[in-house]
DNA sequence: GTCGATCGCTGCGTCGCGCAGCGAAATATC
DNA sequence: GATATTTCGCTGCGCGACGCAGCGATCGAC
């Protein structure tokens, strides 16, 4: 069993020393690279996968998901405006508030933006028994909870300690 | 085996379109959270992951990695040196160049920030098994590849097609 | 009705970034 | 060996994204 345990632990190093932080610098490239197809900025492109991933927000929201402030968020809203890529809609219940939504256009365009490489992903993914994907989803889960909940974690507490 | 076939479905999408572009969000924003603890910009914690995963290098490679013009690449270094991050090493072969390596210093700070991700996703692997771990290893290389070669390919084409 | 809290939006200063150009040094050409 | 070309990293300059502080508008509590 030793052998096993020292393959686990190579698998290890392998996947969170190299391959997830690999993975990472390619995801934020890709962004930056995405950003600068669009004309608009990297966090621009954060805030539409924020809107497409967890729906419609307010300004206010939308600012903490992509850690900006409130100030900072309207000018974001003002260019994605611009771009045609979302659309300011009135709450009818709080008329304080501006629910953000993605336009058709804006969707249409990220979705073409990133069109290859969901098709190198489900190509590869062809591969996978359902075991294998059932394996993958369970970790993907886990690895964007505890991901969230340590930027959460950083973005609350103070510099200081 | 219709039912079978529906789970994958399912699966597969609930991958490709939630959780994978779920932790890419979090991955952003917990390395702009990162980026305001350690009092630097997140494009300069993008030049310290390149640096951790991929080794020394020059500036000019380093601006090819991050996305930077060499102009924006050296005020970057400039900012790393200054935070006690990166050294600039002369190349003794050609006295043109200099290589950027991290300073101990740097690596300390950049695990220590980690740390805490880093023990959740290894609690999280605790869990699986070695032939799971393999599943993973395989999907996080492609992944890796995949999504590199996309934003290689968006960097080196031109804006117009 | 009054007061405090919350929401989104606007001047102002700071700073990261791209662009264009510089000198230094390695390489190619004769 | 001398000259020309290319490559490398570094510096003025303008643009623009961001944080900060403050504003009016609106909601909820009493």
């Amino acid at each position: 069993m030793a052998a096993t345990n020292e393959d686990r632990a190579a698998l290890l190093g392998e996947l969170v020393t190299r391959s997830i932080p690999g993975w990472a610098i390619a995801v934020v490239r890709l962004n930056s690279a995405v950003a600068g197809r669009l004309g608009v900025t990297d966090t621009d492109v954060l805030c539409l996968h924020v809107l497409d991933r967890y729906g419609p927000a307010t300004p206010g929201a939308l600012a903490k998901r992509v850690n900006l402030t409130t100030g900072s968020a309207s000018r974001m809203i003002d260019r994605l405006v611009a771009a045609g890529c979302v659309r300011r809609v009135p709450d009818p219940a709080d008329r304080r508030r501006v629910l953000i939504e993605p336009t058709q256009e804006g969707r249409d365009r990220a979705a073409t933006a990133y069109a290859g490489l969901v098709a190198r992903t489900h190509a590869e993914l062809a591969g996978y028994t359902e075991e294998e994907l059932r394996t993958l989803a369970r970790f993907m889960a886990a690895a964007e909870r505890d991901t969230a909940a340590e930027a959460q974690h950083f973005q609350s507490t103070a510099p200081g300690d």
